[in-house]
DNA sequence: CGTGGCCCCTGTGGGC
DNA sequence: TGCCCACAGGGGCCAC
């Protein structure tokens, strides 16, 4: 379900309500959304002081000053530094809740705030296929090591338009460098190159075929075949189509939602994806569909040439 | 190194 | 109406 702009959206959200707030307690449901994916298959029933750690480590007792976001991972970080990535897989979600509110199917986890004057007295995690997953750090130095296994945030490929802090411009510079230098370096197609979360960090099925269209480029090219003027418009088309998601607060498809239960509306600006056989928004053609990396994907082979030599 | 296949899960929508 | 299959916005692992 969500990709970079939805879990913006989602921190968003969040932020708010949680940032400066106290975890008074943490009730896991299911403890093996907890952990990375390899780390947490063979696990038995937890001791009762194993359960302990485990709360402590989702921050029960804790006091959270930031959210961070990098790529599709959420970060909720306590004062002491120590805190948790969330991420939301296909069908993961943080929502916003009262002691009250029913507890739907599949709620995995349900942190319990306190705070003075606070609307919501909880957060809850929930994620019906279970893809998602919380994954504890023990400080900044853990929340490194996490997030050095993926690439640059993909808003960093944003220039001067973006918010614009002394350091972004070095930072948009230096993301764009490791990217171009990533799809460059491959022949694999430029789709599942924007895909691996390791050569940049947020975009998902939806927003690669929207950034390929948008940057006039076949999903199929292979990297190493693009030339400067190409890499540029891919370069721009990332942060452009995932900054115009999150001005809508997502792409809601089925059920995505915030923390507070808005849904996007950014599927009504997608220009390919899910369009498949219908006419493209710029030429009127007739949409092309097929699988490229087991993943859905859909382009205009009039718009995005189908040649692969680099034709400027 | 890159790709294709299969797996992890539940829910839903379409075709019959 | 009901059943079965394919598919879904995530990613990991394995054999080639």
């Amino acid at each position: 379900m969500p990709e970079l702009p939805e879990v913006e959206c989602v921190r968003r959200s969040l932020e708010p309500h949680l940032v400066g707030a106290t975890v008074a307690s943490v009730r896991i449901h299911r403890g093996d959304v907890i952990g990375s994916r390899s780390g947490r298959t063979s696990r038995k029933t937890p001791t009762a002081p194993q359960r302990e750690a485990t709360r402590v480590a989702m921050l029960e007792g804790a006091r959270i000053t930031r959210l961070n976001r990098r790529g599709k991972q959420l970060a909720i970080v306590a004062s002491s530094g120590a805190g948790f990535v969330v991420h939301l897989g296909m069908s993961g979600r943080m929502t916003l809740a009262r002691d009250s509110d029913e507890v739907v199917k599949h709620t995995h986890v349900v942190w319990t705030l306190s705070r003075p004057k606070q609307t919501y007295t909880q957060v809850r995690f929930v994620d019906p296929r279970r893809f998602g997953f919380l994954l504890a750090f023990a400080d900044a130095a853990g929340l490194a090591e996490v997030w050095r296994e993926i690439g640059p945030d993909a808003l960093a490929l944003a220039g001067e338009h973006a918010e614009s802090h002394a350091e972004s411009h070095s930072e948009s510079r230096a993301a764009r460098g490791a990217v171009s230098k990533a799809i460059r370096g491959t022949r694999r197609a430029i789709k599942p190159a924007l895909l691996d979360q390791a050569v940049v960090a947020g975009v998902g099925n939806i927003y690669a075929d929207e950034a390929c269209f948008a940057a006039r480029l076949d999903p199929h090219r292979p990297g190493n075949s693009l030339g400067d003027t190409e890499m540029g418009r891919l370069l721009d088309a990332v942060p452009r189509v995932l900054l115009s998601a999150i001005d809508c607060g997502g792409s809601t498809l089925r059920d995505y939602a915030d923390a507070l239960g808005s849904r996007g509306t950014a599927q009504a600006k997608h220009a390919v994806y899910g369009r498949a056989g219908k006419a493209c928004p710029v030429c009127g053609g007739v949409l092309a569909a097929d699988r490229l990396g087991q993943r859905a994907t859909v382009w205009c082979p009039r718009c995005q040439g189908s040649s692969g030599a680099s034709v400027k």
